[in-house]
DNA sequence: ACCTGAACACCGTTCAAGT
DNA sequence: ACCTGAACACCGTTCAAGT
């Protein structure tokens, strides 16, 4: 009996190969695929692959590659509005905002490929939305006007979902990387970087505390808010 | 004499087919080609047929075509620091970096295809450092230690460079956009999207200003932290 | 020095055909 | 109903060969 079933067990654990497949199994291994090789290996053929079918197969189940995007996009957002809603709601709307934003991006930790992926699809999957109406409906109870909700929205960006897609992380700029030659064009720059790298001998690399930071510029958003609220 | 002249002439001005290559010009039909028909347009095939050559001679001229997309961000940055170069200085730190990051925004405003490539690039372009260094030499005249200036940097992402990649546009949630059976799942999103719609008559499609909510969103962040640099 | 043709290994996608 | 093989039009890139 045992030599029976193990074989079989194994072969179910690691591939599914038998189950049949479905638009939620294909978004599944998807974002599995994304999370251990990255956005560029999640291909048609590749994915197939994992889930033991041809790449033709897939197209019964989704329009088509773009299909795919949308559906992961759906997936991540439905996996932070599930954590989001075990948060224990605060009567102050700043800690309540504050706390549903850093449970969400708890998740974005977990599929570091999709911040690219939500900020560059146009059209807005339905678990998105569901996210940022309880997230109105937080400032709402907090006393915004809607049209004070709907700035907070632009300022804080991506922000509001969890994440921030920064286009020059100082910590890269790291000394050891700005080439010498350029280094005496660019005094404030070098200047800084080894300011912060002798307040921060502990990180070797001249690694920024991402979560620091996010939180810093979370804050200086949400204390800004609280006073236009006020007026 | 005309009749010589005349259509050499245009042919030279169309394509320049008959210029050689060279890095400096493969970068400008790139981002010639990226303006007029998009970032997936730009492709090495298309790229090359643009400048009366094949594909394969690109490679004469460039490594491969990351190289490229490292190099037209560059052309850009480049673009922003002669357009920000040419704005008188002003005292105050808060209006300086005020009016040099709305400067940049403006060469976005050209190339709407330049942001998601910034966001995803990982190497820093020099110019893209140049046009940092400067920003932190304003922000420290305006009395900012190094430490603030790095978790301003930070705070304002892509506003310092002059974008703001959002990942949802609740312009687009437009009331008429919102499938009529999610409505009522959403109805501090549909009561925000009403009442804007309602408060500008005049955008019939819902459309934001981006432009007011960008500065709404940059003012927001600095006014945050001329406070934090005042203490 | 500069450009090209032929070729390779990969894409997404369609469609008629299999079970 | 669900899956597939063969085929198409496209990629980026290499390399030996042309001028």
């Amino acid at each position: 009996m045992v030599k029976d079933a193990l074989p079989c067990t194994i072969l179910w654990v690691t591939t599914d190969a038998r189950m049949p497949l479905s638009r939620e199994r294909v978004l599944r291994a998807a974002v599995g695929l994304a999370d251990e090789h990255g956005l560029r290996a999640l291909t048609m053929r590749r994915l197939a692959e994992e889930l033991g079918a041809e790449a033709m197969s897939l197209y019964y189940h989704v329009a088509k590659k773009e299909d795919v995007l949308d559906g992961i996009v759906d997936v991540v957002a439905a996996e932070i509005n599930e954590a989001v809603g075990r948060v224990e709601p605060s009567p102050d709307w700043k800690a309540a905002v504050r706390q549903r934003i850093l449970t969400a991006r708890r998740v974005f930790l977990r599929h570091t490929w999709a911040p690219s992926l939500f900020e560059t699809r146009s059209s807005t999957s339905t678990e998105v939305l569901r996210y940022y109406d309880t997230l109105v409906g937080l400032m709402r109870n907090g006393g915004f006007s809607y049209d004070l909700v709907h700035h907070a929205l632009h300022a804080l960006g991506s922000r509001a979902l969890g994440f921030s897609q920064e286009p020059f992380d100082p910590s890269a700029g790291e000394s050891a990387e700005v080439p010498v030659d350029l280094a005496w064009q660019l005094p404030n720059l070098v200047g800084m970087l080894s300011e912060i790298a002798h307040d921060d001998p502990g990180s070797t690399l001249g690694w920024c505390d991402d979560q620091a930071e996010f939180e810093f510029g979370l804050d200086l958003v949400l204390d800004g808010l609280d006073r236009l609220r006020d007026r």
